[in-house]
DNA sequence: GATAAAGACTGACATATATCAATATTTTAT
DNA sequence: ATAAAATATTGATATATGTCAGTCTTTATC
């Protein structure tokens, strides 16, 4: 079993869950959190937040790992991101419907704080840089779907393949050896294509020696090579 | 030539060019607004906005029509959204890095205000019913793109396009015939497809008698047929 | 009104991708 | 340890989509 964000990374005042954005709260606000959440811990596979339900509270992972997806045409998802602690999830419900627009299933045991969303909002009307340092997440989340959005219409199945590999490495292990926390489907969903066409491009990549994969665990050889894929689609 | 969106639709006080959402702020507010902006007209095809320039103002879209894209791979581009009078504009640059991360170019004869992105940021700090309306407004963009995402990775052409001629008649015009704003390859930018496959899977939808492009105009002839096609992908 | 330029169109063909069917492997439950 | 279930793999095939080359049509310009 994988060592990776088991441990807890921050102590905020009297809360052990929050998300480091919850460090640019006074101790006052903090409480009022505190007061206003509850925690919950999920075994891999269960589903976190569903898609369309009613957003009465903002969630904040404190450990494990979870995928976070859109649920599209006839049961077919979208892997929009993987999830790891801390990070704190809203979405555009909070703003728009107070809905959830998207599923969140944990890919490993994981423990969730569930905050209050009238609360958060509260919180967000008194404390202007809170606010602000909230929307800039959620707007480099925004980037994030621009980005796929490009990368899964303009690019081919090795290109958009590579790209999730590589976004594997840039922005959840930072380091070439990592455990396979997504089986063939998930890696699929993550880049738009079929199972058997993802199975078929790992082979690939494989025998070109970009990647190894076996033992749970995947490890990038030849990353130059993956970057280099990407770009040329 | 066409009569849609010629006619200002909103008179602000002091104001005759800001979107609906300015209507929330009171008269010291908006005289604040227009003494820190400008208006410029745009001809039709010109770039109002350009991707990557720093973001030292955000729009508002007085009159006019205008497409709203990001600039992909090798030149291409997909078309986010159409732009309609009147219509605000800001993007996730406004928090993450001050930059704008699409282009917006004119279709029609535009004219655009450009409010100080300062100005904006200290208003929406100053007046909490704007924050959130706006906020609201920027949240609905996102899952438009979450919308996008979905559909143009999981159906193919045919829903493709169709979804794109439904977008043009619930969210701009409203009504069946309307005119031809795009060009073939636009439309072909707005569903992920190479101009030519975009000419074939219109000339198939005028064959089957779904609608009819003439004279510089598109009539929808059978728009439940179409959202059949849309449905099934 | 002639000419050039841009956009639209078409069919043939090549390529990318999904689907299917069959088998193999791994994981889970008993 | 074994059976059952889930997941992974493979090659053959069908389908979707892009590319190319050539033609046609419309629009703009002088």
């Amino acid at each position: 079993m994988s060592e990776f964000f088991e441990k807890p990374l921050k102590q905020c005042v009297g809360c052990q869950c929050m998300s480091q954005l919850f460090c640019l709260l006074n101790p006052q606000e903090l409480q009022l959190v505190d007061a206003n959440k509850i925690n919950v811990n999920f075994k891999a596979g269960e589903t976190i937040k569903k898609q369309g339900t009613f957003m009465t509270h903002v969630l904040s992972v404190n450990s494990g790992l979870a995928k976070l997806y859109l649920e599209g045409i006839e049961g077919r998802s979208a892997i929009l991101r993987i999830v790891k602690p801390t990070s704190f999830i809203g979405g555009p419900g909070i703003y728009f419907d107070q809905r959830h627009h998207f599923t969140i299933t944990a890919l490993r045991d994981a423990s969730v704080c569930f905050i209050n969303l009238q609360v958060f909002k509260e919180i967000l009307r008194m404390n202007q840089a809170f606010a602000e340092e909230f929307l800039k997440d959620f707007s480099r989340d925004v980037l994030t779907v621009y980005n796929r959005l490009i990368y899964l219409t303009q690019k081919q199945m090795p290109g958009r393949m590579a790209d999730a590999i590589i976004y594997l490495h840039d922005e959840i292990f930072q380091q070439p050896k990592f455990p396979m926390i997504l089986s063939r489907f998930e890696l699929s969903e993550l880049s738009a294509m079929s199972r058997e066409s993802a199975v078929k491009v790992l082979r690939d990549f494989q025998k070109d020696a970009l990647l190894r994969i076996s033992d749970h665990e995947m490890e990038i050889l030849d990353l130059d090579a993956l970057r280099t894929i990407s770009r040329i689609g």
